[in-house]
Formats: C-alpha cells, structure tokens, sequence
RNA sequence: GCCCGGGUGGCGAAAUCGGCAGACGCAAAGGACUUAAAAUCCUUUUUCCGGAGACGGGAGUGCGGGUUCAAGUCCCGCCCCGGGCACCA
C-alpha cells in the first residue's frame, strides 16, 4: 500500500498541470508589468494597483491564513489584466525584526542566513500556489538597496519640521534662513532625540513602542515591560494628529479600522486653565473637556511625575509625598494597570486657587493622573466624573453637583449633558453652551482656552537590537549629525554576538571599528523598529530596481495615481491585526513625503480590506500547542493548488472569520473534477485523457446560453464585489448544468474556463490549450492573455416568469405568465386560480397588492 | 464597564430594493454501475402534523414586542457568542 491509493483517487492531474503552467509563466514572465516608459508599455489601459499586506517570512514556512488574501487579490488581479487594465501586482518581504533575531540568537546562525532560507521557503511556496505575481519587482526590507531609502527617508524626516501655519512639512534649512539656531531647530525636528519614559523590556532587551505594549506585556513574546527614563530617537507624528484624522475621510476602509485609528489619535476638545498655586504664586495648568463643571472643582491632582510637586508640597507631607513617588516609580505598566480596582493617592499639603469662584481646594497627586497626556494635572469634579468620584468617595473628599442631569436620570455619577446649576456664571445652560461661555470667560481673563489634545503619543523610533536598519546618524560633540546621502546605505557590521545585553546599550556599540566614525565622531548605534520598512514598500514596488531614487517620479504617480479617488494603491487586503501600528505609521510617513513633495497622493492606500482570520476545524484559532494547524504545502500535494485557492475562497465572505474543513476541500476539488470530465474522457482509468465526444463546436441550446450568460454576469459582478463564494456558487451551478446536458457546447465551455481562468488558472489553462488544439476557432491562447467575456442581456431574458399568488400573505399558488404582463393581467389571471377562488372563497376582498414579476397579495377578511 | 462585529437546517453558507427563506457546497440516506469496494452518475434531505401515495396543512432566520398587504431584511427592548479598548480628564 504505497501511494497507489492516492494515484487512483486523483480526480485529474493536478500534479503535472500545475508545475508545467507555473514553469511556463515563469519562463514566459506572463506577468511581468512594465513600468510607464518601459518596452512593452500599453498607456491606453486604465491602471490598478492590487497590494497584498508583505509577509514576515518566518521560519514556520505559509500557513493557510496566508494565501487567504492573496488568492483574494490574485483573482482580482487576474480578472482585471482580462477587463483590459494594467494591474501591479508585487511581493516582498518585511524581514528585518524581532523573530528572525530571537530565532538567531536561539540557534547561532546569523539572521541573515535564516532570513534568506525562510524567505526562499515563502517564496517557493507562494509560488507552488500559482499567484501571479511580478517576480522582477520582489523587494527584501533586508535588501542595502532597500534600507538605503528607508534610510534616506528618515534623513527627509530628520532634515523636516512641522509648519503650523500651513499644516505641512518643511526643511529645517528654512528655519536656518529665519536665523534660528542649531539647539532651536533640533527641538523642531520631525526625528528629535529626547529623554522619555520609555517603554523599557528586559526580555527582549529593547524598548518599545506604546503600539507594541498590550496590556504592560510586549506584543511580541508577552515579556513583562518597565517604564523607564532613556534618551531615544523619536518621529513627531502627533504633528500629523489633525491630518491623520481628517484625511482619512474619503478613504474606503472597513468602518472598524477607521474608527480605530480615530480612537488611537483620541481627539478631544476642550480647555487649558491655569489655577494658583497659593504658596508659590505658580500657575497650574490643567486639561478638561468639561470647562462647564469648573465650579465642582473641590479638589485637584497632579500626575506624580508633575515637575511642580515639590514646590507645592508642604513640609509635613514631604515624606509621604516621595514615599508615594517611589512607590509609583517602581510599580511596572502592568501593576499600575492591574491594580486600577483600587485609586491610590497622597495630599501634598498644598493648595489652589480655582479661578472662577477663588475657592481654595487641596491639590492631591495620583497615579490615576498620567504625565504624558494633556497637562499631566487635573481639576477634578467627583460629581460628573467617575474616576474622580471613585477616588473623592476613597479619601473623604467634598462632592458638589454642578450639573443638573436631565429628567428620569438615575446615575450617582452623572457625566453626561445637562443643565447648568452652582454655577454662577453659566447657571441654566445647557452643557454645551455653558462649556462654551465659560471657556470664552476665562480667554478674556487671560485664564484659559480653547484646546485640543491627543491621545496619540510621538513614535519612539529607536530600537536596541542587531537586525534593524542602523540609523544614518553619528554624534559628535554630544550633538547628532545627519549622514551625507552619498553615505548611504549605511550597511550594520557583521557581528558574532549581537545578542542584547541586558542593558539599554546596543549590540551594535560591540562594533567599537564600525562605531568609530572619525576621531571624533561616533556613529549612532540604535536600529529602527521592523515598521520602518513597511513605512513605505508600496512606494517601492512602482520602481523595484530603481538606483537613484527611492522610485522613479513617472511610476509613483502613474502607479499610485489618483483616478478621481483619494489615491494611492487602489485596492489593499490583509489582516485587521494592523489596524493601528503599520497603517498609522505609513500614513504618516507617506504625509511627510507629500508635504516635501516626494509622492504625489496625500494618503498611500485608497481602498482597504481585512481578510477574516481562518480557525482551525476545532473553531479554535490555529496554533502549534492545539495541533490545529493545517500546512497548505499538504494541501496542494493531495488536491493541488487549485483546490487550495478555490476552497479558500469558497469557504464563505473573504471578511469573516471561518473555520477550516477538509471535507470541503474534496467538495472543491471534486468540483474541479467535474469541469474536467466536462471536456476531458478517459477509456482507462485516467491512463489516457482526450477530448470527451459530447463536446462539441455546435450553437448552444437557450438554456445553456442563458445559464453561462448569467454566470459571466455573475462572476464578474461578484468579483467587483469581492464576493468569491458566491461566484464559485454560479460556476458550479453552470457546470451542473452542463454536465446533465447531452451535448457540450464549444463556446460555453470556453466561457466556462473564462471566467474560471482566475481562481483556478491552471486547470483552466491547461483545459483551453487542450480545446484550441482541437477547435481552431477558439481564440487563441494562453487563457490568461484572452479577454474576459462579455455577457449579452439577451440571452438572459425570458418570455415567460413564475409569480406567486399570495392570500394574506400566504402562498397559495404559483404561475407562470408573459414577462410583460402589466398589474392588470395579474390580478386578472390570479382571480382565475383555482386555488385562490378556494382560498377566498366566502371572505371579502379588502385590498389587492400586485408587484410586477413578482406576486399578487389578495389581502381578505 | 465602554465601543464594534455576529446569531438563518446536522455543518459552511445564500437571499442588490422589504416580495416564494435555505441557492451552492459539506455531511447523511437511497439507487445505478461494479464480483466487491473506491471513484463516478442519479434521487431525497428545515421541521412538525395528516396521508399508502401523489399531495395537503401548520410552524420556522437568538428571544419579546412593533411598523407593513408582506419582515432574515426596518424600528424598540432583551439574551448569547466573537473581537477590540480600558483610568487619555
């Protein structure tokens, strides 16, 4: 019993069709997209650019939630090369980062090597599965001709600042020309260096990113995750909060990612004012959305990090006060997260001065209160704000209500909008007009304003690990130093122990010969975080190869071309799993570039999809400790790719998540053999295939023309719509009808493979090329190369249709009438039917619904 | 706690506009072919009641209401599952 079994069960020889198809592709480069300009250019076909999210090729090899979205976009690929368009369709790989490192130092090979083994593996793989990609423009983040752009973006980045004025980038050299100094522009940069806290992790020895950060726990390997002060490079993104937000208006993006994004840029509006401090005479700055509530102020509180504590603090709370702030330090993210049940806190024995009512109230610190948003210091209102009510109820604290709640409302806490009341100056108003009067009340006192903030923290770009991009930056004179581009790429030092020390100094300070720039610089010695590199590849896919510039100008605007859209790449598909970290980033660093006037679109990717996670046959999420991992090289050794492709688009919505099911591949499968034995015959047991009799080059009869009409219809309607499943459904149905049918019509079953072309190119292929040797009226092939059919209406239309008869809105009947039966006709013939007169009979007639080609309700009592 | 997404046969699902619920596939059952099996082809398959049968009747899209001649689809109130966020003032 070796694989005999197998053998005889094959349904038709997907294990020669496939590898003869993918080698002629390959050698024929059939989807090689020239670039504008290039030999072979066709400027009359409207553009489109299909952008599958790059994988990490890790070591674990393609699993099957992989080729989900990309078997998603190679049909729309495919598909849209037949309607006539030029599609760019590439691959790459975002392989600098985290796993290929932890994974190195685990085995002792360096990551370069396993990076290239997995990413052959990927690639191989990918390609066993028939994605017509354009190989000529595969791109490595790895790659020196990669990173040396990623570099060199970051240089544009670096030699930026942020206008407010006109809401753009601009180089800081017009800043040199206002006369400003080195140390005042530097604090301009969109790349500055800065003592933060960072978000420090031991066990992967670097910092993190707060996108990285789930929970006080590394996203990658779930180590714990301190805070701690570190001077670290970082990209001021929350210049482009406002933009970020606004922009993505016109996007077509999945309502949840965009809201997403929304959520992770946290606008808020509201106002700054400034209480006194009453021993020092300083001016406290507070946040707060509700300026409305200033008169339940009865307390106040500064994050425990606030500067101005030990000014305030009294003499005999001192002790208590630093206690607190040691306690506070200590804790990690995750204690100060964990422990969020209970509000901690101490009095500073200080006291302020609110402005509107010169109340003197105590001013307590809090680890509740965070430094890094807003001001780092809070009025707080225990009667409309929960956090505050929690911890005023916790200490004792006085609770006075200042907004009247509308009627019915039972809340002990109410923080909605109301009506004013305490409050002398705004007394009776409702919230939103008292918010705004008393903001414009305290702008004339010189005591507040009008502010918004943001959730969205500035991006800590600098990481200390081996396998990143190294920064094109040296020091000298403790001050940094931009890296000419002629120095680019600026390529890490092989290292024997690039292993993270434990310490914030990284691997590549080991390199003291690399390290050493001149006498008297040194190199910088961070690498930038794994985004980086994703920051920007569908700019590079426009122009793989191009040595001079990041992408020639041609191929980024014709590629990322508007086409009456926002712009940029017109269709992306990948997981939802990077709604926030790779999507921000890239938006963001595709915004610099527009303002500098580097990319011509103000958003990189016009239309999103994520594709739904796919369970295991469980329902369980797939993973190695479940054993429920389904290896899809397995699956394309027993059904072939085909089958792969055509199940995984089968299964249900490309959005939703399903789970895996075997069976259903031998459903799809045995589906594709089917179409087979539409045309093919075999007199011995599959020894011999040839051309079965029944096909032949004849008319086809009105019920197969109207079947493989609708079916052009829609497939190619369901493919616009993304909807897969559903168009497989009508080519089944199609072939159902075929097959029962005595003779098998030549033109059908062309337009059969047509328009199975793209989900199942390889059988299609092979089935076409086998029907054009015999019937040399087929255009010729390969079938990739021939247009996609036109269905025609008239087939599709019927004489006759069947209604049905309604009473009360019950069926009660069914007939068939001319499809141009007016209301009239209808009732007419429907009060004819027996069945009706039965149904109403002795009742009386109180209404008649009649809907054209549809039904007829008699409605009765 | 808050914000999303989703509940339709034994299972995955379908149902542009409110107009025959369950297309298509899986599984299951029966039949044809075969010495036999596999494969293939054909038929049945939401459920309950009546009938030997063709067939007839009732119920049915998580639950309870509502709008409508007509509701899986629209409105109100709940329940359950999945995901995300979580002191952002």
């Amino acid at each position: 019993m070796s694989d005999k079994p197998i053998e005889r069960r094959r349904q038709y020889p997907y294990h020669e069709i496939e590898p003869k198809w993918q080698g002629y592709w390959k050698a024929n480069k059939t989807y090689r997209q020239p670039n504008p300009g290039e030999p072979g250019f066709d400027p009359s076909r409207p553009k489109f650019y299909v952008l599958d999210m790059f994988p990490y090729p890790s070591g674990d090899g393609l699993h099957v939630g992989h080729p989900e979205g990309y078997t998603a976009t190679d049909i729309v690929s495919r598909y849209l090369r037949k309607r006539g368009f030029n599609v760019l369709h590439p691959m790459g790989w975002d392989a600098f980062g985290l796993p290929a490192e932890q994974y190195a130092i685990k085995t002792g090979q360096h990551p370069a090597i396993t990076t290239e083994r997995n990413v052959n593996r990927f690639r191989q793989q990918l390609q066993r599965l028939g994605f017509c990609y354009d190989w000529d423009r595969e791109i490595n983040t790895t790659d020196p001709g990669y990173f040396k752009w990623t570099q060199w973006i970051f240089l544009q980045i670096y030699n930026s600042y942020y206008d407010a004025e006109t809401q753009k980038a601009r180089p800081v050299s017009e800043l040199e020309a206002q006369g400003l100094s080195r140390d005042e522009i530097d604090v301009r940069r969109l790349a500055y260096v800065a003592e933060v806290q960072v978000n420090w992790c031991p066990g992967l020895g670097t910092v993190l990113a707060n996108e990285e950060v789930v929970d006080g726990k590394s996203e990658v390997g779930g180590f714990p995750v301190e805070r701690r002060p570190l001077k670290q490079w970082m990209l001021r993104i929350t210049a482009y909060a406002e933009r970020l937000m606004s922009e993505m208006e016109t996007l077509e993006w999945p309502e949840g990612i965009k809201r997403h994004q929304r959520e992770w840029i946290g606008r808020s509006e509201g106002a700054e004012v400034k209480f006194k401090v009453e021993s020092t005479g300083d001016s406290l700055t507070v946040f707060t959305t509700r300026p409305d509530t200033l008169f339940g102020a009865t307390y106040m509180v500064l994050a425990p990090e606030h500067p101005l504590v030990d000014a305030i603090t009294a003499p005999e709370q001192r002790d208590a006060v630093s206690a607190y702030r040691q306690q506070v330090a200590s804790k990690s993210e995750m204690d100060r997260t964990a422990l969020a049940k209970e509000k901690t806190g101490v009095a500073t024995g200080g006291y302020a001065i609110n402005p509107v009512n010169g109340e003197r109230i105590p001013i307590w610190i809090a680890d509740y209160v965070l430094i890094s948003y807003g001001t780092g210091a809070i009025m707080a209102v225990p009667a409309h704000d929960d956090r505050d009510h929690e911890f005023a109820e916790q200490f004792g604290l006085p609770i006075r209500l200042v907004v009247q709640a509308p009627e019915g409302n039972t809340d002990q806490c109410f923080c909605g909008d109301g009506t004013a009341i305490n409050s002398p100056l705004i007394d009776g108003l409702p919230t939103q007009e008292a918010k705004r009067k008393i903001t414009a009340w305290l702008e004339d006192q010189g005591l507040g304003r009008k502010t918004i903030n943001y959730k969205l923290r500035d991006w800590l770009f600098a990481r200390q690990r081996y396998w990143g991009e190294p920064f094109p930056i040296i020091w000298e004179d403790g001050k940094h130093q931009a890296l000419p581009e002629s120095a680019l790429p600026v390529v890490a030092p092989p290292l024997d122990d690039y292993k993270p020390g434990g310490t914030p100094e990284p691997p590549l300070s080991k390199a003291t010969d690399w390290v050493e720039y001149s006498e008297t610089a040194r190199r910088e010695t961070n690498t930038m975080p794994q985004w980086a590199g994703s920051c920007w590849y569908y700019l590079r896919f426009t122009d793989a190869q191009n040595a001079s510039r990041f992408a020639g100008v041609e191929a980024e605007r014709y590629w990322m071309g508007a086409n009456g859209k926002t712009g940029g790449v017109d269709l992306y598909v990948g997981g939802a799993e990077h709604a926030v970290l790779h999507l921000l980033y890239a938006r963001f660093w595709h915004k610099v570039l527009y303002d500098l006037g580097y990319v011509s679109t103000i958003e990189p990717f016009h239309k999103l999809v994520n594709q739904g996670l796919i369970l295991g046959e469980d329902m369980q999420k797939m993973s190695k400790s479940r054993g429920n991992v389904v290896n899809p090289d397995h699956v394309v050794d027993e059904y072939g790719a085909d089958s792969l492709r055509l199940f995984e688009m089968f299964m249900g919505p490309l959005e939703q998540m399903k789970p895996w099911s075997t069976k259903g591949v031998e459903g799809v499968y045995r589906f594709l053999g089917r179409v087979w034995r539409l045309i093919m015959d075999s007199a011995d047991e599959g020894e011999s295939w040839r051309i079965s009799e029944k096909v032949k080059d004849v008319e086809a009869s009105p019920a197969i023309l109207k079947v493989v009409h609708e079916t052009i219809r829609k497939v190619g309607g369901d493919i616009d719509s993304m909807s897969f499943n559903t168009a497989i459904s009508q080519m089944m149905i199609c072939v159902n009808e075929l097959t029962g049918a005595e003779v098998r019509p030549l033109s059908a079953l062309a337009a059969l493979l047509q328009v199975l072309n793209p989900f199942a190119p390889h059988l299609s292929e092979e089935l076409y090329e086998r029907l054009t040797q015999q019937f040399t009226t087929l255009p010729k092939g390969p079938l990739s190369e021939v247009p996609w059919p036109k269905y025609e209406e008239r087939y599709l239309i019927e004489d006759s249709i069947e209604i049905v008869l309604q009473v009360n809105g019950k069926v009660r009947d069914k007939m068939r009438v001319p499809v141009a039966a007016t209301k009239d006709d209808l009732q007419t013939a429907a009060m004819a039917s027996d069945k009706i007169k039965e149904a109403i009979q002795g009742k009386q007639i109180k209404n008649v619904v009649v809907v054209p080609k549809r039904l007829v309700n008699i409605v009765v009592i």
